[in-house]
DNA sequence: TCGTTTGTGTGCGGTGCCGCACACACCCAG
DNA sequence: CTGGGTGTGTGCGGCACCGCACACAAACGA
């Protein structure tokens, strides 16, 4: 009987494979607590596991040699952490942080290869799955290229909350900021005109949504664009 | 025996097949001419063959809602247009377009799928080239966050020039405009300050670099990250 | 040869974000 | 309650890039 965080099929990947592969697959699932700021991978280094989050949100972050960063996609319940592993890559040059603190599921590198290596449904789960990552990535391209940091901090917000249960976010504007690779009082200024619309609340570390359907017609189409590509990529899942 | 331009094996991808696959494919690899502005294929289009382009050099373009734009990557010789198909999501949001012309082959969708479904080397390389994809991506959107117009230009100029032969890149600074995402104007500026520098010289729509060197020296670090992963993922291949 | 098209150079005001500095407010430990 | 740590608000100068306008030059066809 699976507890409140405990049940692997509040991941969707999981939860879409097949009935097969699942019974192959749960024996081997550990339940991991991801608090905030565990890094689950580093730029160049081999993954002994690949990470499936229910509650938590995983932010795949490039850390420039100067110490700037950007965050290139972000990973919840929708997805999982780690596709360099069978995408034949072993490493990449970015790094994988807990975003919001929760639980997961990890798996062990070759068991995850050989449920890929039998071909089938599997792979195509994940491969679809990669492709989803891909336009995440793309669309983050093309927002930082075009974008007000107000319509990213929109997009942030509601990417994330896509992910939690509740309307709550917990996360100081410094770590946001981070994420966004932008300056903190810019974040802080784009919070203070949101919160000024009626759009948002927040104190110290927690940003409440108030009004979710405001904060979708302030964001860019970046947001849409990428909800539907992973819509459309994994209809069985639930929306994420 | 191929032509200048017709040896189907000037393609990294198709000159790293193994032997078996190669026979197989051969025969099928339809010898296409890729002029300038030619679209592979357009956003949420399925595509009926996969491009392995010679010496044609395709970009990856997103554009939005406004008509603004940006490139998200580009694929030489080193790679193909078209990993969707194997992806499995059949289209993506962005476009793919033409950006040098050139010669490249193509392979019906269905041909290629046998190939990837028979899973092994086939698979193997075409996801690690993939990864790749990603990887550049991903860079790109960090460096449209942090970098400057000057360096993006170098980056941009250094990634044609590695898919090319010679060292003049046939592009008016209109269009680099556009896939770079800014304003003509910037670009203007940015090139004339690396004429001045003695890195290039330039007359209507032809660039001509004459100490790569130099340029490889104010680039930022995006092209060397985005180069080091391709060669490391694909190393059967000559270094793009 | 001339007129048109296409590509490049330049100037100007505007603005969104940066970098820095510092004040203030909240929160918890002592 | 008190002090230090942490998170947020605000002001200021600077600058990269934008949007627009327009001049100029090179290519090309009639």
């Amino acid at each position: 009987m699976p507890s409140a965080h405990g049940d692997p099929r509040k991941n969707e990947l999981l939860a879409a494979l097949p009935d097969v592969q699942w019974d192959a697959w749960s024996p081997m699932l550990e339940l991991v607590d991801l608090p905030f700021g565990r890094v689950l991978y580093e730029p160049g280094s081999k993954m002994s596991h690949v990470y499936f989050p229910t509650t938590a949100i995983v932010s795949l972050l490039y850390v420039m040699e100067n110490g700037a960063s950007a965050e290139i996609a972000i990973v919840g319940f929708e997805g999982l952490v780690g596709v360099q592993l069978f995408m034949g890559g072993q490493s990449t040059p970015s790094r994988a942080v807990v975003q919001s603190a929760g639980k997961g599921y990890r798996l062990e590198a070759h068991v995850l290869m050989e449920g890929f290596n039998r071909g089938g449904p599997v792979l195509h789960l994940l491969l679809r799955y990669t492709q989803g990552l891909i336009t995440q990535m793309a669309q983050t391209a093309v927002c930082n290229r075009h974008h007000s940091l107000d319509q990213q901090l929109c997009r942030w917000l509601l990417r994330s909350l896509d992910r939690l249960q509740g309307s709550k976010v917990v996360m100081t504007q410094e770590l946001i900021a981070t994420m966004l690779g932008v300056r903190r009082e810019g974040v802080t200024e784009a919070a203070g005109r949101l919160h000024a619309a009626g759009l948002i609340d927040y104190k110290r570390g927690i940003i409440s949504v108030l009004d979710r359907p405001s904060l979708e017609g302030r964001v860019c189409e970046c947001y849409a664009v990428v909800k539907r590509e992973y819509d459309r990529l994994l209809p069985a899942t639930i929306a994420i």
